[in-house]
DNA sequence: GACAGACTGGAATGCGTGTTCCACTCTAGC
DNA sequence: GCTAGAGTGGAACACGCATTCCAGTCTGTC
């Protein structure tokens, strides 16, 4: 809304890979340290480029940073939209495939948004609201699915999918947030089963 | 574990009371811009001390931050022990209680040891580890009124009381998380309503 | 009442880090 | 092939902020 990027009228080829590197980079050390932790320097040094790039294709540390926001909400909506959440079996495997994601990363990082949420909601209302943005892209993916379940008869007629849809990304946060911190999977575990159980039983039938 | 405070080995009880208005400070805060963005000058000037005293008191500012974690889990294991959490009544009055604090709140802040975890869980080991502690306090409030809903048969017998408990918990840090990044309660009512349903049809009866 | 050490005040230090600046090169379009 | 402006390099700057230091006062204990 605001100040965005400097945004140079036109970004040449090599300009956009440059772009490009640069928020890759950056998404990469936020995920991994936090934006407190990253500083510009390790940006720099990360993508390769020198100061005067960052700074001639990002206002400042808050204008990166909003990019970070922006692509990662793009790269999780994509990765999200590859399952079929229109099925208790599809919502299975997408639930084995996020928690498998987790233990490959060691149960470090959490969610590449939230945890940006988390630390910016109080402090850069520009960024707070980018990433509400990007929760709203998420939970529609969620919504398409338990809408489709529920004109379908899998879930009784009394129940909201939308709300549903917004208690399962909850679950989704809580879950990888205490496994950020506990070092295990075992509370996004708890959090996404008891969340299908309820679908489950919300289907008519126990 | 390793270094604690600097453990002036007797404090005078007016040492305790300073102790106490910098953690205190400390942890509002903390609260409310996180830690990256609470300088020590902040505290310093909250607490009105000089910055001898907090140098006396505490090691350096991790471990005035690791003070603040013991707190906080200690207020909200405190606060959490009012309640009755062994009755479906007992967990709706807790769930609208949660919804109103936050609501005064303008749903600002999060979770009080929820954010500080997710900012420091993969930068300072010592303090997720003791975030993770504070955690498994939390949730043993939580297994304690499902285990006794669970003797009572008020769960049916196939069901894991500390399971959900871990999946109530991490319902909760979701909805606050969400909450407070979308400036709105509904998360939150969401993440702890499902939860309350999957409870009260594992009940037994729908 | 005197001694140790807890407690306090405030100035000084020093480093990390975001940001600016200027000189230079490359690229696209006419 | 020439020019405007995109793209690049790297040194220099500025400042916030954690931390240190020393000199001083208060407090409990024998």
């Amino acid at each position: 809304m605001s100040t965005a990027s400097p945004a140079p009228r036109r970004l040449t080829r090599k300009g956009q890979e440059t772009r490009r590197r640069i928020v890759s980079a950056a998404a990469d050390l936020i995920f991994e340290h936090g934006v407190a932790h990253t500083t510009i320097e390790d940006v720099r040094e990360a993508a390769d480029v020198s100061s005067s790039q960052l700074y001639h294709y990002f206002d400042d540390k808050p204008g990166l940073v909003r990019a970070v926001i922006e692509h990662q909400a793009d790269t999780i909506v994509a990765g999200q939209e590859t399952f079929d959440l229109s099925s208790l079996d599809g919502l299975r495997a997408w639930r084995d495939w996020v928690i498998e994601y987790q233990r490959k990363l060691n149960c470090s990082g959490g969610c590449p948004i939230g945890s940006l949420g988390s630390e910016l909601a109080d402090t850069d209302p520009e960024a707070r609201a980018r990433v509400a943005e990007g929760f709203k892209r998420w939970e529609t993916t969620f919504q398409s699915g338990l809408r489709e379940m529920h004109a379908r008869g899998r879930l009784t007629p009394d129940t909201d999918p939308d709300t549903l849809a917004l208690a399962l990304l909850a679950a989704l946060q809580g879950g990888l947030l205490l496994t950020q911190i506990e070092r295990d999977t075992k509370p996004l575990e708890a959090a996404l089963d008891a969340m299908l159980e309820l679908i489950a039983r919300l289907g008519g039938r126990s």
